[in-house]
DNA sequence: TCAAGATTGAGAGGCATTCTCATTCTTCTT
DNA sequence: AAGAAGAATGAGAATGCCTCTCAATCTTGA
């Protein structure tokens, strides 16, 4: 059994994961990221390390290091996928409908919640998603 | 200002809607379906009661009653939208993962919750969405 | 009944993502 | 350090879901 989030080189490996130029820059990428960054975000910013980067070659990363519990894919909006590193504790999202941003959030009470719903329909909860879709309250 | 939520077709005629026999047949379909089905499943049932029913129109007219408040859209997994007729109460999805059913569920302490959490990071909700990804509880 | 303009079917087009395959690279074993 | 096994790669083709284009047809208000 391994444990759940793993991201350093030396763990990814330990996973199997081998470790390759192309995905060193994309995990690179991932840790620098403050946005949620699309597929296309992280190959631009994946060439300006390693030229040779392909379109390929992000979404078979992407796809391994969300395996390997190193990524989570978030699909806001119907306009594909954004990735974060799952380094952090678990958190849903609030998206600024004005802008685009994305704000992390977490509530113990609304998890806590959510697994009384499920138990009560005879249901144990794998994963969640939950988003927030607002705009910023006028003063 | 129209009321959030119109389904017969003399509502939607007063919206503007014309109402033409493919989307007859596309709004029987909705009120049939037991289950959340996709534009696919939405196109070879209405082309049960009317041959002529073509792809495009299915989305079209799903884009139309979507925006008409009559139909709502989910994205459960990465593979297509699937939808639902929009005449009952807000609710919230739980999917089996093993079977894929989707069940409906609602509660007014989430929603609560999510309001109040909003509300300190400085935001109204405009929409949200909550789904809950579990198995059975063995017995 | 009619004209205006909305809707339609068929197929082309678009976009994000995945696949194919020959070549190159990482890693394990010596 | 060298070699072998097989995993990962780039390029571009292919896929899947969905949207667009356009000429023909329909719905609707007058």
């Amino acid at each position: 059994m391994s444990s759940p989030t793993q991201y350093s080189e030396s763990e990814l490996r330990a996973e199997g994961v081998r470790i390759t130029r192309q995905r060193l820059a994309i995990l690179h990428v991932l840790r620098e990221a403050n946005d949620h960054p699309r597929a296309e975000d992280i190959l631009a910013r994946a060439r300006l390390q390693d030229q040779s980067v392909s379109q390929a070659t992000v979404y078979r990363t992407l796809a391994v290091l969300e395996k390997a519990g190193t990524v989570l894919r978030n699909e806001f909006d119907g306009t594909g996928a954004r990735f974060e590193l799952a380094d952090r504790t678990h958190h849903d999202h609030l998206i600024d409908l004005d802008t685009g941003a994305v704000i992390e959030f977490h509530s113990a009470r609304i998890e806590r919640l959510q697994a009384e719903i499920a138990a009560e329909l005879g249901y144990d909860i794998e994963w969640h998603r939950l988003e927030l879709y607002g705009r910023k309250t006028p003063d």
